[in-house]
DNA sequence: TTTT
DNA sequence: TTTT
């Protein structure tokens, strides 16, 4: 429940439309990945563009909001927690991943 | 500039004392881990504790503050931007990292 | 600087264009407000609409993009401080006011 | 439920105790002020103490937090949303209140 | 006073 | 992979 000892908040576009799963218990699960720009001047004093993407996931309700009103290039708000989960390669080789567990969305530029 | 487009709130604890690096060009850099804390109950009905662990970084003013005034246990807040970065492993094998860059620190519990 | 011990975050559109004054020093002020809607059900199981209306107050180079880029009906989602102040009427009396001093904002729906 | 739109962090302490209220209904109410300190550096150099005193309302289980755990001078961050209200004052003036309705608590520097 |  |  505590947002407060772990909280993400990001305003940023949808890269790809987002990828539903429904698993057999009836949970729905949706993952996607949101931009977020920013602009700054290195030393040079040159703009540069950065981009950062993020993994993102939803569960539930959230997911079945994605699935009706997200898609590619859709511009949201949302606040999630940060989660650093670790996963096993086909080949056997513990991998890391950082995703962020979305609990509020909002989507934005609604005319 | 922007924090309102990536930004990342966190309280928790120090895992070790922060690791201080100073570059030839003067500039510092303090990286550490907190650990944020969590409890909820899982479809049994049973308490479960998780705990993530998230990668720190802090440059320069903010490193110092780190150098002096953190270590091992302390309880911080901090406010940052969530960075996602790879790099080459020395097998050359490419691998990602997720690291907050820390704009704003309060200490807790002092006094 | 510590935005960590007073931060608020909002997301909401502009009721009216801002205000904007020019001090003989040549500090910059925009003033305006911005509405933040919520619906939620009662205990009838009606839906509310429920508005809130905030008092922005931004400075200097923040101020300039609200002269050039802000407008009535503009969404928004702003960062700031919570400000509470005192003032007196005309008639002697004390008033109590609260505002939002603004650190950030980005503007939203911009196709 | 969204508080993206409307959301507030405070870290600060208490001023006094909560004051509970337990309603005919059962409902549970504190009350409680909390100060936010923050320090600059004004146009002459000299250091400048600023406090930001706060209306905090907590319902029902949050309440009950308060009530058992929370005293004048308790280091806590709270997560709200931010509730402009009027009342009318015992002569039949309106007044205006801002108060944070919260919605999360951490007590902070425990042991 | 905004907007959906 | 988004967008300005």
């Amino acid at each position: 429940m505590s947002n407060l000892r772990n909280s993400v908040q990001l305003i940023g576009r949808l890269g790809k439309d987002p990828e539903i799963k429904v698993f057999d218990s009836g949970k729905k699960l949706a993952t996607f990945t949101i931009a977020t720009n920013s602009a700054y001047r290195n030393n040079k004093g040159d703009k540069v563009e950065e981009v950062q993407w993020h993994n993102l996931v939803m569960w539930d309700k959230l997911a079945d909001i994605a699935a009706q009103y997200l898609k590619k290039g859709s511009e949201v708000a949302i606040e999630g927690k940060l989660v650093h989960r670790s996963y096993e390669t086909s080949e056997g080789e513990k991998r890391y991943t950082t995703e962020i567990n979305v609990n509020d969305i909002v989507m934005l530029g609604g005319k």
